[in-house]
DNA sequence: TAAAATCATTGATATATATCAAATTTTTTA
DNA sequence: TAAAAAATTTGATATATATCAATGATTTTA
């Protein structure tokens, strides 16, 4: 609990002083070979917008509070407005009967939910959740499309945001369907440590579960992974921290799946 | 060879012809749960444009034929154009080292490629192959967002067009993950007669290969589920016609997984 | 048409991973 | 703090599915 604020400190320090060095991350290897659930790019849609625009945008927005583990919106419900996340983490998930399957993971400042912009589809296809305490603002769709009827500067944005989900989304497909479970987990603890704390030690915050339904596997066979990784001398996990102790077998393991 | 034509024809009919009432297919159970790779709607961008914008299009576009099998854009090439299927039917697709794992099927008219439309990336994350002779046209992206910028119901096309993609490929991505073989093959099927042929008999083109790389299994593995399915009455395979007997068990197989 | 290549089927086997179950540890609640 | 609940670990087992291998069928090429 007391990590939370470190995490989120993490995710934004990160979304911000490394943006030019990571863009050209993005690139056929990395991304469609990688389950990472995290997009690159902050987007800064308020500066896009004219006094206008951001008048009526304000004037069709609530923020809200979510507290850790509160649903944001849930598959199969109306979707009337995009979800930007202000503060905080949030996950997208599917969800069956029993099992749950993570499509991203978005950090501030982000706009989720965007998949409502199909016309003649307002019906959400997946759910959403907070990690952590968030803050949120909910921004009609209608007074979405009224911007975008004026601004193509906010157009582009939001032609740029599908596209980049349409790419991590189709990674993530790739992966979890031909990678075998060490391959996905070592791509899930690579994630995290390069592109959400930078760092090869970071904070365990999520629990078995969450890595299960980030890398498509049981809750035991997570455990399991993690013991053979700890025997291995791959990663050690000590006070709620886990540190990835060789990052290049690590990589190999990722690469060969 | 000689259905091949139908099987265009047909796709053009039902993609013409009934879209109002399969609009309503697009909700949370449907989608989200079926491994179906076509899209619902047939865009018609052209009608979008004023004059001038459809000069500049035509200007900055060229026509191009693919035999069957040829392909249109290869995953980790430089992504500079957006690609028009006007007749035909494409496949987009990642390739591993040894594995490909189809993300849609493309009927016309229908653009793709639009993943390129994210800024600071112009490389293609998957590949395209025509499945048939076809007609593409290629649009410079640079056209594209000149366009995007005077004309906002073309921009709310191209949001719509990723939104779709978005729900579809993570509808797929669910499916390959949660559900297991002979669920998966129920879907495939499913989607060809409902979808495609809209008939419980329909022309056999797709070999064993390309129903492996729609359902994420083996080609041993699609055979045997052909061989279970027709000796349990669920099937009929003659003179390269495959016909659905049992439509309503079928079902329950792609619902129970 | 014959030869070659590709595609499809089937069987035997291996193996990755889920499932079931029980024991521990950690966290939450009263 | 004690009790209850939840999360984690570990083992035994089952099973779905891939892999390997061999044969037959079909399509393409020369």
């Amino acid at each position: 609990m007391i990590y939370i604020n470190d995490f989120i400190a993490n995710l934004r320090l990160i979304l911000n002083t490394n943006l030019n060095e990571e863009k050209n991350m993005i690139d056929s290897q990395k991304i469609t070979r990688s389950s990472c659930v995290f997009g690159l790019d902050e987007f800064d849609y308020m500066s896009l917008l004219n006094q206008e625009e951001a008048e009526l945008i304000k004037s069709r927005m609530v923020d809200v509070k979510f507290r850790k583990g509160e649903i944001v919106f849930k598959q199969g419900s109306f979707a009337n407005n995009i979800v930007v996340l202000n503060e905080g983490l949030i996950k997208t998930y599917i969800e069956g009967s029993n099992e749950r399957l993570v499509l991203q993971i978005f950090s501030p400042v982000k706009m989720l939910g965007l998949s409502a912009l199909l016309e003649n589809s307002h019906v959400r296809h997946h759910s959403a959740q907070v990690y952590v305490d968030s803050k949120i603002s909910l921004i009609e769709i209608s007074a979405i499309r009224q911007v975008m009827a004026s601004n193509a500067s906010f157009s582009n944005l939001l032609v740029s945001m599908l596209a980049e989900q349409l790419i991590i989304t189709s990674g993530r497909f790739y992966c979890l369907t031909m990678k075998q479970t060490y391959g996905r987990m070592a791509d899930v603890l690579l994630c995290l440590a390069t592109r959400v704390y930078k760092s090869n030690r970071f904070p365990l915050h999520l629990t078995r579960r969450d890595f299960s339904e980030l890398s498509g596997m049981t809750i035991e066979s997570v455990s399991r992974i993690f013991t053979k990784f700890k025997n291995d001398g791959l990663i050690r996990i000590e006070d709620d921290f886990l540190e990835i102790l060789d990052p290049e077998k690590m990589e190999m393991i990722s690469f060969k799946g």
